[in-house]
DNA sequence: TATTGTTATACTCTATAACTATA
DNA sequence: TATAGTTATAGAGTATAACAATA
């Protein structure tokens, strides 16, 4: 039996017009960004690690001894706000400050034992979350574009 | 005349060995959205607005009176963190919540003459400003592979 | 009970200015 | 004078929990 009055349907739950904020480079990378920062932060939560710190902690094991407004402005953080980052992990014992040979006013950083193995823990941690990156932008080619890209906008 | 003693230069300005961190996406994401926002910033402060403003303004005007809530959800911007964007944008007299005919929870947003007209200000420094970022990414191409590869992160 | 808007709070990251100690 | 580290403050954005009014 068919209903008597068919209305007509105005879509009461219509689908917004998205296309000028869809094409904004503007919006999609501070989505991203907040989206992915999420992610890192829910993966790392065992670790306690957020991402600045983790790209700390990697630069360190690699560049040991180094001073801390190098590591600094390797990492494009400013030596202010990376004064209270490296407060944070020398407090967990996961990084130390030596006293530089030539120069008094710098540090020598550099990882203590258990920032070692906090950060051998990290790379574990990294490895699935670079790997569900990969399978989301679709393939290491797509990937390594996505990072050439991103470094275009530097500068 | 050669110098009597050539000694074995330790390159002291030494360059640090950034290619663990280079390689990573969590990294040059976070940086990449830093510097993106801070040019944003830069190029928006005549008209005092922030990138997630312009998004509001922009998607408002495509969809004039639809709920607080719909607008947030299509930004992906949660309704508490919404609700602070349209208190600001209303102090200065650029959108209005209007009473929804249909439900007395609910308002719909429009944008007023003010906000009218600085989105059309704010879009002819948004030419501008994407114009910047396509030369930085290397052309149209580019840029809409970026942006492809943006929204794959999503979700 | 579920939804809409709201308030309050905390967290991540960033920028800037000003200070101390050392070079 | 310049550099290294530091402190303090402000800003942009995010998440979460709880609440009142309405559906």
């Amino acid at each position: 039996m068919e209903k008597i009055s068919e209305t007509y349907e105005p879509a009461p739950d219509d689908a917004l017009d998205t296309s000028a904020v869809a094409q904004s480079v503007t919006h999609q990378l501070r989505r991203a960004h907040g989206q992915f920062t999420n992610r890192f932060l829910l993966h790392f939560s065992r670790l306690s690690l957020r991402p600045a710190e983790f790209s700390v902690l990697s630069l360190i094991a690699q560049n040991p001894g180094r001073k801390q407004s190098e590591i600094a402005a390797a990492l494009g953080i400013q030596r202010a706000n990376f004064v209270v980052l490296m407060n944070e992990l020398e407090s967990r014992c996961l990084t130390e400050r030596r006293s530089a040979p030539n120069d008094r006013r710098s540090h020598a950083i550099h990882l203590t034992p258990d920032g070692e193995s906090l950060l051998a823990d990290a790379r574990r941690a990294e490895a699935d979350f670079e790997a569900d990156c990969l399978e989301r932008l679709g393939g290491t080619r797509a990937r390594d574009q996505f990072l050439t890209l991103l470094r275009r906008l530097l500068g």
